[in-house]
RNA sequence: GGCAUCGUGGCCGAGUGGCUAGGCACAGCUCUGCAAAAGCUUGUACAGCGGUUCGAAUCCGCUCGAUGCCUCCA
C-alpha cells in the first residue's frame, strides 16, 4: 500500500494563508509547477535554495508513493536585451557587444543551471519546458484572452486589463492586494506609457529595432509577456486546474498574480489548488540578487574562492544546511552557520557508517515504530526538514548507546531502524556522502597509511618525539590524525 | 506611503496556550603517552509595553526593529 494512503500531508498553501490537508486532484498522482530561472547569468545561491526547496517537496510526494508530474520551466525569452544592459553580468553584456547569438547565452547558463542543480543532488524534473517552445501557445492564449475582452492592442503590444478583469474576477487575492489601494498608490508616478493603467501588463511586446529575440505574430513582430509562459506551461503539462504551483516569494506578486488572472481570463478556472511560496537566503542580512551584487555562486563556496568563507564547503554540506532551515523562513548564510552544519554533517553521516557493525541482542530499548512515525509527522507537517532533522539526531544518539553497549536492539529493529535513517537521510533530504576528489587522493592515502603506520610503531617504541612531529606536520597541512580505539584515521 | 512576513538562549534554527526540538560553540567527564578526534552530561531563551486567560513565549492590541514585495529577480 502506498504510504500517502496512511500519512496524512498537511500544506501551508500561500492562497489561504493555512495549513491544508493535502488532496491531489486525482489520487494517487501530484501535478506541481515550479517557476524556474531566467537562464542569463549563472545561478546563484539564494536561486539554488528555492529549487532545492521544492526538491525536497517532490522527493517527499515520491517517496510517499505519489505519481508526480513535476515541470519546472526555464525562462529563455524576453528580458535579455534589459537585463544584459542593467545588470553587473558581463558576460552576457559581452555576448550581446560580440553579436553572439542569445541562444548562446541561453545554452551557457542552462548548462550552468543543470550542473549546479546536479552538484546539490537535486533531481531533474519531469518536463523542463522552454518559453521560447512555447511562443506559438502563448500567441494563442492571448487571443482567447483578448476575445474574452481582457485585453487590449496598442502599437503592435498587447495589455491584460487588470481593471477589466477585476470587475469580473478578483485581483490580487494571493498577495492579499487590492487594486483600489495599488490604484491610489500609484497614481502620482504612473509612466508615460502606452498602458491604460499603471497595473496592467503586458502579454505581448512590441519588438523594437535593437532587440535580438523576437517572433512574429497578429500584432507584429515582438516578444511574449512575462508571465505569459508559465501560464501557457504549466496548463498544457498539468491541465487547466492543477495542485501544486511553486516558486520564490519574490514571485507572489506581480508574477504569481498575473498567471491566476491569465488562466483565469482563459479558462474562467483557478488554475492551482495549493500555492506553495519559499522564503529567501539572505547573504549579511540582505537578499541576494543577481542585480545589486550582493549574492555568493555556489562554485565559489565549493571552491573556497570568495571573500566571505573561511573554507570550502561541500555541495551536501549546504544542502544540509539548507535543510536544517523550514523552507518557509527566510534563512542568512554565514560562515559559522555553515562550520556548525559541516560539524553537524559529518555527525549524521559518521552515525551512518556505525550502523553497518552494531550488535543486536534480544530485546529493543529503541522504540522504531514510535520514533519512524515521529520522522513522517515532521514532514507530513509542511515538509518540516528541520524537525525531521532533530528526529534524525535522536537515531545518532541511540546510535552510540547501541555501540556503547548501554541499550539494545534486536536485529529486526537494527534493519527498520537502517532502512529508514537511509530513506529520509538519502532519499528524502537528498543528502550524500561527501567524497573527496579521486586520482591523487589514492596516492595521497597510501602515503599517509604509511606515515600513521610509522607514527603508530614510534608510539609503540615510546619514540613520541618522531610520533608527534609526524602529527604536527600533517596537521600544519590540514590533514588531521585520529586516534580511536578501533586505530588510527585521517581526515584532510 | 501601501501590502506581507518575521523578531526565540553565545550563534544557527524548530515549535507550542500548561508536558520547555535539534545542530554548533562553551564547560565538565570518559578515552589518550600528551593532544586532537570521538562519545557522554549540562543550558528554562522566546523584542518591549498593555490586554484576554486558572495559566502565554504561543491569542489580541500597540510600540520598536528587521526583511521582502509594490519595476526584472528564486
Amino acid at each position: 500500500m502506498a504510504l500517502y494512503k496512511t500519512q496524512t500531508l498537511k500544506i501551508h498553501n500561500s492562497l489561504t494563508g493555512k495549513k491544508e490537508e493535502f488532496t491531489p486532484l486525482h489520487e494517487g498522482h501530484v501535478g506541481m509547477y515550479v517557476c524556474g530561472p531566467t537562464v542569463y547569468s549563472n545561478v546563484h545561491l539564494g536561486n539554488c535554495r528555492t529549487f532545492m526547496s521544492f526538491d525536497l517537496i517532490f522527493r517527499y510526494l515520491l517517496h510517499l508513493g505519489y505519481k508526480v508530474r513535476y515541470v519546472r520551466n526555464i525562462t529563455d525569452a524576453g528580458h535579455l536585451e534589459d537585463d544584459a544592459d542593467q545588470g553587473e553580468d558581463k558576460i552576457s553584456k559581452k555576448a550581446r557587444l560580440e553579436k553572439i547569438e542569445p541562444m548562446e547565452v541561453v545554452q551557457r547558463y542552462t548548462v550552468d543551471f543543470h550542473n549546479t542543480l546536479q552538484k546539490f543532488n537535486l533531481l531533474p524534473p519531469s518536463i523542463e519546458p522552454t518559453a521560447t517552445g512555447h511562443i506559438v501557445e502563448q500567441i494563442e492564449i492571448i487571443k482567447v484572452i483578448m476575445d474574452k475582452g481582457y485585453a487590449y492592442e496598442k502599437n503592435g503590444s498587447v495589455y491584460f486589463d487588470v481593471v477589466k478583469f477585476n470587475e469580473d474576477y478578483q485581483y490580487g487575492k494571493l498577495s492579499g492586494r487590492k487594486l483600489e489601494d495599488m490604484i491610489a498608490n500609484t497614481r502620482e508616478l504612473a509612466a508615460q506609457d502606452e498602458k491604460n493603467n499603471p497595473q496592467d501588463f503586458a502579454l505581448w511586446k512590441r519588438a523594437e529595432p535593437q532587440h535580438i529575440m523576437r517572433w512574429p505574430s497578429p500584432w507584429g513582430e515582438g516578444f511574449p509577456g512575462w508571465h505569459l509562459e508559465c501560464t501557457v506551461m504549466s496548463t498544457k503539462y498539468l491541465g487547466e486546474t492543477f495542485d501544486i504551483h511553486g516558486g520564490g516569494m519574490d514571485l507572489k506578486f506581480p508574477h504569481h498574480e498575473c498567471e491566476i488572472a491569465q488562466a483565469e481570463a482563459s479558462n474562467d478556472k483557478s488554475p492551482v489548488r495549493y500555492w506553495l511560496h519559499a522564503n529567501m537566503l539572505t547573504l549579511n542580512g540582505k537578499k541576494m540578487a543577481k542585480s545589486t551584487g550582493n549574492n555568493l555562486l555556489p562554485n565559489e563556496i565549493f571552491s573556497g574562492e570568495n571573500t566571505l568563507l573561511s573554507k570550502a564547503f561541500a555541495p551536501t554540506v549546504v544542502r544540509f544546511f539548507m535543510m536544517q532551515a523550514h523552507y518557509t523562513s527566510i534563512l542568512d548564510l554565514s560562515d559559522e552557520a555553515l562550520l556548525a552544519a559541516e560539524k553537524g554533517y559529518h555527525r549524521l553521516m559518521d552515525a551512518m557508517e556505525l550502523l553497518h557493525n552494531l550488535p543486536t541482542g534480544v530485546t529493543s530499548g529503541f522504540d522504531l515504530g514510535a520514533w519512524r512515525q515521529r520522522c513522517y509527522d515532521a514532514m507530513n507537517d509542511d515538509f518540516n526538514a528541520p524537525v525531521l532533522i532533530a528526529q534524525l539526531f535522536e537515531a545518532v544518539k541511540a546510535i552510540h548507546l547501541i555501540r556503547e553497549g548501554k541499550q539494545e536492539i534486536t536485529a529486526a529493529d537494527l534493519e527498520g531502524l537502517s532502512e529508514t535513517l537511509h530513506g529520509f537521510v538519502f532519499d528524502v533530504l537528498g543528502l550524500e556522502r561527501a567524497h573527496r576528489e579521486s586520482g591523487e587522493s589514492e596516492k595521497l592515502d597510501g602515503t599517509l597509511e604509511l606515515l600513521v603506520e610509522l607514527r603508530n610503531r614510534a608510539r609503540t617504541d615510546k619514540d613520541y618525539a618522531t610520533a608527534d612531529r609526524i602529527r604536527d606536520a600533517l596537521n600544519d597541512l590540514g590533514i588531521q590524525i585520529k586516534d580511536g580505539k578501533d586505530g588510527t584515521t585521517f581526515s584532510y
